[in-house]
DNA sequence: ATCGCAACGGAAAACGTTTTCCGTATAGGT
DNA sequence: ACCTATACGGAAAACGTTTTCCGTTGCGAT
């Protein structure tokens, strides 16, 4: 029923050569008579001839392929970090093994796996709260990157967005906007990100000679009811405050339906801005988000360009961080009109049966 | 710099037999003293070996491996699925090569790739607004299921989610907590998915004897913005609706935040269904939203299941509809409290500097 | 002692390529 | 006619396994 492919073998004989011709004539290689070449060309073309690429990578002790370590499941954060990584392998011939490794034990498993079928580069991705352990090659030379995520190994490479320069990125802007009195509403502390971020958020403070005060940062859950909560609290206090720093786009989201419905207005009595740039979230609020955008897609380019050089380069380590940029919406009070930046919600509100 | 990776040859030498012993030592093979076992397996995990998969597959003709087509770029959607696909294979020895193809001549390379890789089998994933073409195998026999993508060719095995059943579901629902006069608020004509859920919306109506009416299916954008302005116009109408069917999640919270605005009780006055039970929107809605959920993980494991069925076994093909759930929260009206399924936002709101 | 039979483990083929090396024509020069 | 250089294409090794087949060895039974 399954019919064996078709091999070199069967092109040589089809074409009266021998496998070695064959190989010659359609890798361009060796010194062939054009009619040979031709002649092998066409029947690897009427059989429907496909190199096996096992047999290739076994001679070549390359298979072309990287392994692509993904912990934590698949979410709004591994999905542009995997396509920036494909977009970077996609010009080259390799493809990309994914593996979803939740636990250790897991992980393990599949860098064995990736191991035996000599993966010639290995990409690890997906924050977790905090700087993960380095995988375990089990004395294997493969080069190994890791995006959006960070290991304790100094001698690892790793690719994180630079959050602390991002939160300075937003409040800048809300300082440039003439704000003075900004709070900090974020997520569980235990995360590194949310660490840096509020770094970020001081740091631009203290550039403009701004005083943080304590009960201007608040910290609790990543979800839109931990800004709702926040918000109430907020817009008691006295003298009031006139914009807030979110850690997330469902914070923000939160804290600006909130703030509506309490009847301040966003952005004339209070700016907001949020990180993430999630644009389910932050292009449908009302108004919809200022927000702070990780570049996850370039940062996953990047991992995978890096780890194309180190295949057969030199392996560079440490820890680099790239860039965030600001995506300016209306929540800031910045944007006037219809500016580049903003990504509207799409919508035609096209009515029928 | 890259040393070579440890064969068995390498096994061989130090525990001083010949390759084939090794082979059987490790694999529990043929007639050897424990004795002999032992030392080779001794000598192997002394340097480290892993068999190279490749040699095996090579001899074996089989790459225990299994490549993913995804279409449409990694999405909500496509994840639950993924994830489902590799809970199936987790068990088995198989590994995933995933390929995202947004267009058919990437696709055609993809496929080719893959071949020449000799996977095992092929899943397609991703659904387009209508029926895609089949892939082009170019001779080969592998087995291809296509899941969550509808494919015109009648020898394919395609798995679907029963968006007709799952709509009947919604509305048979509100139908039973005694709504009459039910409005549909929808997606683009022009997905198959929104044609089949007004077609089990249709059904429900009529198996309860009741009328539906040209002016309560309305179609647009699939976003909130969309379903807030449906809202607003269905709000108006006299008699009043007492429910709203809606064709997605985003749109469902885009009607109930605009009918709280506009002093409608939600669920009281209107109680509202969802679709795709997308928790980021669903239970970040106030009140969290009822909703279908087309089970896609389990579709996805479905998927790998009936691959794993086909690769040594008969190829069986057809359109498979799989059942949806409804996941009940409070914008029906019918939970009381905590029931089991009711998924609370998390959220623990602690203040913190 | 001789035979037979297990038990053990080695040798070699096979998988499908690539690539090096070599043999044979053919052509060109004397 | 002979030598040589070149063009062409075949033979075979190599990649790292698995598996079949066969040769030894040692043992117990006669």
């Amino acid at each position: 029923m399954t019919k064996p492919p078709v091999t070199i073998r069967d092109v040589a004989r089809l074409a009266g050569v021998s496998v070695g011709t064959v190989s010659k004539a359609l890798n361009g290689y060796g010194q062939l008579r054009e009619q040979t070449r031709d002649a092998v060309r066409n029947a690897a073309e009427r059989l429907g001839f496909r190199p096996n690429d096992l047999a290739q990578s076994l001679l070549r002790k390359r298979s072309f392929t990287v392994g692509l370590i993904s912990t934590d499941s698949y979410g709004r954060f591994s999905i542009p970090v995997l396509e920036g990584i494909e977009s970077a392998l996609e010009p080259t011939r390799l493809s990309v093994f994914l593996c979803r490794a939740d636990d250790p034990v897991r992980e393990r498993r599949h860098v064995d796996s990736l191991l035996a079928k000599r993966v010639d580069g290995i990409i690890v991705t997906g924050r977790r709260t905090d700087r993960r352990s380095p995988v375990d090659l089990g004395g294997a030379s493969v080069p190994v990157v890791y995006a959006f995520a960070q290991v304790a190994d100094p001698r690892a490479l790793c690719l994180l967005p630079d959050d602390r320069g991002g939160a300075r990125l937003a409040v800048d802007h809300l300082i440039g906007l003439g704000r003075r009195r900004i709070a900090h509403v974020t997520g569980p502390v235990d995360f590194e990100a949310v660490r840096k971020r509020r770094q970020g958020f001081r740091d631009a403070l203290a550039a403009a000679g701004l005083r943080g005060r304590a009960g201007h940062v608040l910290t609790g859950a990543w979800s839109e009811a931990f800004g709702r909560e926040a918000a109430q609290y907020l817009a008691g206090l006295r003298p009031a405050i006139d914009a807030i720093f979110c850690g997330s786009d469902q914070i923000a989201r939160g804290v600006i339906d909130s703030l509506r419905e309490t009847g301040v207005r966003v952005p004339d009595d209070v700016a907001v801005v949020g990180f993430d740039n999630w644009d389910v979230i932050a292009a449908a609020t009302r108004p919809p988000i200022t927000t702070v955008d990780m570049n996850l897609h370039e940062l996953g380019r990047q991992a995978g360009l890096r780890l194309l050089d180190m295949i057969d380069g030199p392996r560079p380590s440490g820890v680099e961080c790239l860039p965030c940029r600001l995506v300016v919406r209306q929540s800031c009070g910045a944007a006037t009109g219809a500016s580049a930046d903003i990504l509207p919600e799409h919508h035609d509100g096209a009515y029928a049966a």
